[in-house]
DNA sequence: GCGACAG
DNA sequence: ATCTTGTCGC
């Protein structure tokens, strides 16, 4: 697929943050997004014990069956240190690097981190969006931002995650019975129920997506390799 | 001042 | 994220 070039990269957590307040208004809210995606698309990125080298995965799934039909890796050195909130700067480069060598043109991005559950509103997910202009939702395995009450215990339950403000900036979605619940929010052009849908469709058997779970299984034998 | 803090 | 032993369950 087709992807914008990178320019600068910030050297600061201040420069860093003074980017996505610039890049937050570009985001899309509001549309629903799509509903019937006919493929789907699951990034992740896994490092090296020293934590500089690093690999990241790009898995495209077939909306409907759930089936790999293309998929790409590559490794790289993480862009930026570690620093909550700030998370998607170190890895961002690499993630544009791989996705530039699909053949296909995902209709839907689903991220290993947040979205719009994010200290200011612009997580890893949005971030993605906004630079490839496709839709795009964020999966998170435990919480960065956000206040909720425990969803109910069965799959497909699900509880609202609050700003301070009391607006909702996500969910806690159950994606199976008895297990730890996932934090679902939007990242660009897409809304959250269709977001939380879409999660619990590509979870038909374990707890995380099956996105999510093949781009890291990708990305650490890409690591382990190399 | 003391926690909390995607991966 | 990654480092790790044993343990519980299908």
């Amino acid at each position: 697929m087709e992807v914008q070039e990178l320019h600068a990269w910030p050297s600061s957590p201040e420069e860093a943050k003074a980017l996505q307040d610039r890049l937050r208004p570009s985001l899309e809210l509001g549309d629903p997004g799509p509903q019937r995606p006919a493929t789907i698309a699951g990034l992740d990125v896994s490092y090296a014990d020293d934590g500089g080298r690093l690999a990241a995965a790009v898995v495209v799934l077939d909306g409907v069956t759930l089936e790999t039909v293309e998929e790409a890796v590559v490794t790289g050195v993480a862009a930026f240190p570690y620093v909550p909130g700030l998370f998607a700067f170190r890895e961002l480069p690499t993630l544009l690097v791989v996705l530039r060598r699909l053949d296909t043109t995902p209709d839907l991005l689903v991220c290993d981190g947040a979205g719009l559950a994010h200290p200011r509103r612009f997580g890893l997910a949005c971030h993605l969006g906004v630079l490839t202009g496709l839709p795009t939702m964020g999966v998170a395995k435990t919480r960065l931002f956000g206040k909720h009450d425990e969803p109910g215990s069965r799959r497909g339950a699900t509880a609202d995650l609050l700003d301070d403000g009391g607006e909702v900036v996500g969910r806690v979605l159950r994606t199976q019975d008895g297990v730890k619940p996932v934090y679902v929010s939007v990242g660009h052009r897409i809304d959250l129920d269709t977001a939380c849908r879409h999660t619990l469709t590509l979870s038909p058997e374990f707890r995380l997506p099956e996105t999510t779970r093949r781009a890291d299984r990708l990305s650490r034998a890409a690591l382990r390799d190399a």
